[in-house]
DNA sequence: GGTGAAAACCGTAGGCT
DNA sequence: AGCCTACGGTTTTCACC
C-alpha cells in the first residue's frame, strides 16, 4: 500500500469521495444508500483511503466574518536569500493567522493565507511579526473582499 | 438570529468550533466529555451555530497529488474594464479547476486558486479557458511546490 | 439554558459467500 | 470484494428542571 497511484481506486472509491467532499459528515449509511452497497463496504472503503492517505482529514467550513475576522489576504513574500526558506518557513508556522503556507516558484518564495480580525490587525501583523523575521526581504499583500467560490476537485 | 457579531456565542460554543475545526467529524459525545456538558448541549449549539451561518458546511481535506493532481497554483486575473468583473466571475465559476475565486483588491481584480493534472493541463486551462473569457486582459500564475499548512483559524 | 433517557440511527467488526 | 448481522456508540428529540 505505498503507491501514490490513482489506479488503486475503483468508481466506488471515486463516488464516496465525492460525496464525501462535499459534506464529510455525511453519515455511511447514506453514502451506501446513494452508492448501492452496504454500510460495510463503504466502513472499509474509507479506512483504505484514510490509511493510503489520500484522505488527510475532515475541515468544518466556517463564516470566518462572523467570527470577527473581517480581513482575508494572500501574502508573497521575497527572501534575501533561497537559503532562508525553511529558516522563515518554520518562524511563520508559528503565527496563527497564518492558515496555508506554500513553497512556490515565481516571483515569490513564500505564499501565504491570512485571515486577521480587521486592517489594523493586518498591518500589525505584517510590521511587528512578518517584517521583523530575518531573511525576508519583502512582502506583497493582495486583500479579498469577498469569497465567492469554495469547493473541491470535481473528481 | 440575523445578527453578525460574535457576541451571541459564548465560550462553549468557541471551544466546540475548536474541536470541530480540525475534525469535523468529531462524535457529539466525544465533544460533550471534552466540553464537560450532555451531548444534547452540544447539538443544540451546532444547530444553532449552523442556522446562524457560522457553521457553513464541512469538507475532507485530501491529498490532490495522490488522485493525479500534482499542480496547486494561484492565479491573479486582471480585466479591461472594472466592470467586468461579475461577469467574468460567473465563467470562472463553470471552471471545476478553479476551487477557490475571490474579488479581490490591489494589483488584481480577481484572484483564483486552482487544481491542475500537470503542467500541460495547467497550460492548457491558461491559454484555453481563462485566457479566453471576454474581459480578460492578462494573468499572472504563482505555481505552489509544496503545501506546508492547511489548517483553521484559532479561536 | 441545561439534563438525562428513550428511540432511531450509525459505526465497526466478524463470519459468510 | 461485498453482504449480513449484531453490538455498542451516536444523534436527535423531549419531558423535566
Amino acid at each position: 500500500m505505498e503507491f501514490t497511484k490513482s489506479q488503486q481506486l475503483d468508481s466506488l472509491d471515486i463516488d464516496i469521495l465525492s460525496i464525501m467532499l462535499k459534506d464529510s459528515r455525511t453519515p455511511f449509511l447514506e453514502i451506501a444508500r446513494q452508492c448501492h452497497v452496504s454500510g460495510g463496504t463503504i466502513h472499509v472503503r474509507m479506512k483504505k483511503m484514510e490509511e493510503i492517505g489520500i484522505i488527510k482529514g475532515s475541515k468544518l467550513i466556517i463564516d470566518t466574518a462572523k467570527l470577527g475576522y473581517d480581513i482575508c489576504c494572500f501574502i508573497g513574500i521575497n527572501l534575501e536569500k533561497a537559503s532562508y526558506l525553511t529558516d522563515v518557513a518554520e518562524k511563520l508556522e508559528q503565527i496563527s493567522e497564518i492558515i496555508e503556507l506554500y513553497y512556490t516558484t515565481g516571483q515569490y518564495s513564500i505564499f501565504l493565507k491570512v485571515i486577521c480580525q480587521n486592517i489594523s490587525h493586518l498591518q500589525k501583523l505584517l510590521a511587528e511579526k512578518l517584517q521583523t523575521i530575518e531573511g525576508v526581504q519583502s512582502t506583497s499583500t493582495v486583500i479579498c473582499l469577498l469569497q465567492k467560490l469554495d469547493r473541491n476537485i470535481k473528481l
